[in-house]
DNA sequence: TATTGTTATACTCTATAACTATA
DNA sequence: TATAGTTATAGAGTATAACAATA
């Protein structure tokens, strides 16, 4: 089925909104706080959850594995984050946000939630915002119910060793 | 002004969605034509407008000029576009898409269209789809006209020099 | 055998600054 | 002086495969 021409027109403009305001984002982290967006994305996880494991850590920043080995080297090397062996199994790594990480993640949220504001929230009425919100939300849901063919893939590729 | 709740569910959902699409349409570019989503973002404006300058090319595409200039070099290499002078400005190059460019895009698109179709539109009604239309248009309008403050610094910058 | 995580490695991408050439 | 584009370079991010250790 191909696309109509309005939804064409639907995922570009979705699509360089959220490239737009992601740009505009990452500057503001970097500037403000030294820190990437998915290094922002982690710490902020850690700041709600308070401590999970890489496993935890890796579900919803769709993240290679080594990847995540790699930005966690960063911020623990920055003193952001602590790193152990769990103890109930011990295979896992618990991941503890610091102190100096809360500070961290407290010090670049008013700039973060500043630009978000401006760029996508201020031309939107409340209902708008809500029925984009309920949208997005479905879309969400929609894609993490079914996985794209890749993950299909490796998985069946990675049975059939 | 601090975010609403039902703000951050919305910006949470919308950012998470997007990324998820753009990573799986990234595989399939990759998989089906060995092509960057970058890359294929310039292959199709230029099958689109058939020739433009380089800095026609990169408006849009939110781009350093040495990135553009980077990637022009890897897609001429590839023997997808070709480079030549303008005879207007002799500053400027003109880039044109090559019938291999082309073809490239043509076997990329059908799988591009059938992810999104499936992944994007396939949980929203029509209704949802023109909705999401229009705010996202409305909010990709209100962020080219107001640039983000880095680029406001940029231009105060040089002013200065 | 499967899972958790790390390491080694190679590659891609991006940004900055310096540079050339034309307007 | 400003603009169009390239180059050199350095750093960051990413993915794959091989690996060790535990379940």
């Amino acid at each position: 089925m191909p696309l109509a021409p309005h939804q064409l027109g639907t995922y570009f403009a979705l699509s360089e909104a959220v490239n737009l305001l992601q740009h505009a984002v990452e500057q503001q982290l970097r500037a403000e706080g030294d820190l990437s967006l998915i290094q922002f994305e982690l710490l902020a996880r850690l700041a709600d959850a308070g401590r999970l494991s890489m496993t935890e850590l890796a579900d919803g920043v769709v993240y290679s594995r080594s990847g995540l080995t790699y930005q966690a080297g960063l911020l623990e090397k920055a003193g952001l984050i602590t790193r152990e062996p769990s103890p109930d199994d011990e295979r896992a790594t618990l991941v503890t946000i610091t102190p100096d990480g809360l500070e961290r993640v407290q010090r670049v949220l008013p700039g973060h939630v500043e630009i978000v504001s401006r760029m996508l929230f201020s031309p939107l009425t409340e209902q708008d915002t809500a029925e984009l919100g309920d949208i997005m939300t479905r879309v969400r849901d929609h894609m993490r119910a079914s996985p794209p063919r890749s993950s299909i893939r490796k998985r069946k590729a990675r049975d059939s060793r």
